[in-house]
DNA sequence: TTGCTCCTCACGTCACGTGAGGTGGC
DNA sequence: TTGCTCCTCACGTCACGTGAGGTGGC
């Protein structure tokens, strides 16, 4: 797969895929791809991107972070990858646990962005409920408590 | 108030709000303030500030959604200005019909975010559900069944 | 051989960050 | 008068955008 399909299928242009990969963000720049050939990515490199892209869209992530965490991501795959290996419950249990910790860090970073998200959009729908309220009145318009109360500025 | 006094209270650099200005986003550049002398800010002023803050953080706009906002803004805050000289209850419906459109428009924003990060907390708890019943398993292990069972990769 | 896609510079842009050197107000 | 805060250039930076000119693979 190169550069053209994978940037379409997640939806950044080619410079910001190569801008990655100068930041360390992605392969082929370290591993040893002559320089002037087409790079070449797999399936696994499309998954990987895609997460760092979520990452920067949702958690707003410089690539600074986003290269700290993508190291994190990579330890983790790295012990997933001992697994099979592994002779100890011992071993094991500290597998489970360092993978504990990175998703529960995204995972803080995610909530505390949503319940912002949340104070806002619970501000403007008690701003529309108001509106609302003032339109009922508006419309309803014929008698005088109605009109009088319509005449406060909302 | 003094822009210093501005920018740490929102939590800015003064830099930042004279780019603002600059591009149009705040005041003090057209309202007639002589160059070279010291911009002056009222409290409605950083309540403005703040409200484009938090737009541009939560939902990423760039500074060009951000002037366009504005301006919406503003056309609703002189709406409701005239709230009080507006004659008929047809015309206070069109003032109250305006607030709603804008107020829908960014609550609708507002919420395909939140949906997204919702979606991303889900993935992420789940993979921790998963994590955690590894966990359980291996640290209740003794029994060889038990045992079995964590051989797999999670 | 001819397109098409890719390649590497390299300069431009957006949203500021960061001094440099100078002036205003308590 | 002395600090302190403010002012205006103006260049730097981050995360790319956008050509220019050239090469590789079906």
């Amino acid at each position: 797969m190169r550069i053209g399909e994978v940037a379409e299928r997640v939806g950044v242009t080619q410079r910001t895929i190569r801008y990655y990969e100068e930041r360390g963000l992605l392969g082929h720049g370290g591993d040893g791809r002559t320089k002037g050939t087409h790079r070449v990515y797999t399936e696994a490199d499309v998954a990987r991107l895609q997460e760092l892209l979520r990452l920067r869209d949702l958690l707003a992530l410089t690539l600074e972070d986003l290269a700290e965490l993508a190291e994190a991501e990579e330890a983790r795959a790295a012990l997933r990858g001992e697994w099979e290996e592994s002779t100890s419950d011992a071993q094991r249990l500290r597998i489970v646990d360092a993978s504990t910790a990175l998703l529960e860090q995204q995972l803080g970073l995610v909530r505390s962005r949503r319940e912002k998200l949340d104070a806002f959009a619970d501000e403007l729908e008690t701003k529309l409920a108001r509106l609302q309220q003032r339109r009922d009145e508006l419309s309803a318009g014929s008698g005088t408590r109605a009109r009088r109360a319509a005449r406060t500025n909302p």
